[in-house]
DNA sequence: ATATTTACGTACTTATTGGTACAATAAATA
DNA sequence: TATTTATTGTACCAATAAGTACGTAAATAT
């Protein structure tokens, strides 16, 4: 890998830290919320910058969606392994939705699926990705937890992953909104009960 | 109360009408989806009429809510009378959200709280009217649920009437997002069975 | 008829939107 | 030093946004 000289400008424009931020202002704001010029202002980029690197918005987003995947997402859905009992993991779950404690409030996902048909082809592909894989995290949850006994064995297992995925999407959303996070932990407590063995 | 002849030009504007349609475009789009130059367009009226009227998008979209609550959601409320059980109740409840039967998809008090902070100060202002109202339903519901056994007596009762309102708000926003309502139904089903004795 | 009062909508303003042409810049090469 | 190639952002475009000044229409009153 020898170190070729380029023989145009130099680059200058700093694209991790553009995601970065990108993703803070959609993650904070959701993801409709600023237009392109206010956008590239905040960032302190030029438009055109914005086009040749991403594409336009659509780029942008799904680019960022990647990073808190990568960052945020993948480390929730790493803490439902195996070694872990149903209730364990879904106490993990109700304890990130309820409360993510880092920097912005909800999910950048849960805002990104609640205007899903507004996003553009690569964001919409994108948020498709993230909530398959994070439905199949629930899935292997909710069969682990059947096979121990932990869990309804009168139900459907898939069924059982897009429940859980409803509820910790709505409590995601209620943080988001700015509702008390004890409130919402507790209503999310009372629905995952509906899934244990009576 | 004479009919008092006024003195100016006769009005022609039609108030009803024009409360009607708004109604229809808000609900089937969402509260926010229509700027103020493309909603005149179709409504076939001018701008300054909807000022002078309303006093804008915010007067328009309260009065339409305000017609929602009363050709809808009303309706709806008179179905949880004391003289239904809790199931009957709920499944009256889960029938509307999981179906409306009628024209548009959804609710559109539900999509208009998912995006109460954009909205104007009228608006927002009957937003939450209408769902403290909707609210006192589901608590009275509930109560008298408690009262008769066919709820978990160990449950604040104005918390499940919180968690009932959660269900069903969630069920009707999936409604609307497209997903299959008998899906929903069986989700939402499950959810208030939280609520039931074990 | 003329004036007065009320209702209405054309046509305008200013600000912002998404998007891009093109000139300026900065390096390697000749 | 001049040329080529690559990168950047100023400065623009047409379209649309929210909001309103003002002239016209249609009735009653004088």
């Amino acid at each position: 890998m020898a170190e070729k000289k380029k023989r145009g400008r130099p680059r200058t424009f700093e694209r991790d830290r553009a995601v970065s931020r990108a993703l803070d202002h959609y993650w904070r704001e959701g993801p409709l919320a600023l237009s392109v010029n206010e956008f590239c202002r905040r960032m302190g980029m030029s438009k055109p910058s914005l086009y040749r690197e991403f594409g336009g918005e659509d780029g942008l987003l799904a680019e960022a969606l990647d990073r808190y995947w990568g960052s945020v997402l993948a480390p929730i859905a790493a803490l439902l392994g195996p070694d872990r009992s149903f209730a364990e993991s879904t106490e993990a779950l109700i304890a990130f939705a309820s409360d993510p404690g880092d920097t912005p409030k909800g999910c950048l996902l849960a805002k990104s699926r609640g205007t899903r048909d507004r996003l553009g082809p690569a964001a919409g592909a994108r948020v498709d990705e993230l909530a398959r894989a994070l439905r199949n995290a629930y899935e292997a949850v909710s069969r682990r937890g059947q096979e121990r006994g932990e869990v309804r064995s009168d139900i459907n297992s898939e069924f059982a992953a897009r429940y859980l995925d409803t509820q910790v999407t709505t409590a995601l959303h209620k943080v988001a909104a700015g509702e008390d996070p004890d409130e919402v932990r507790a209503q999310t407590e009372l629905a995952l009960t509906a899934l244990l063995p009576s």
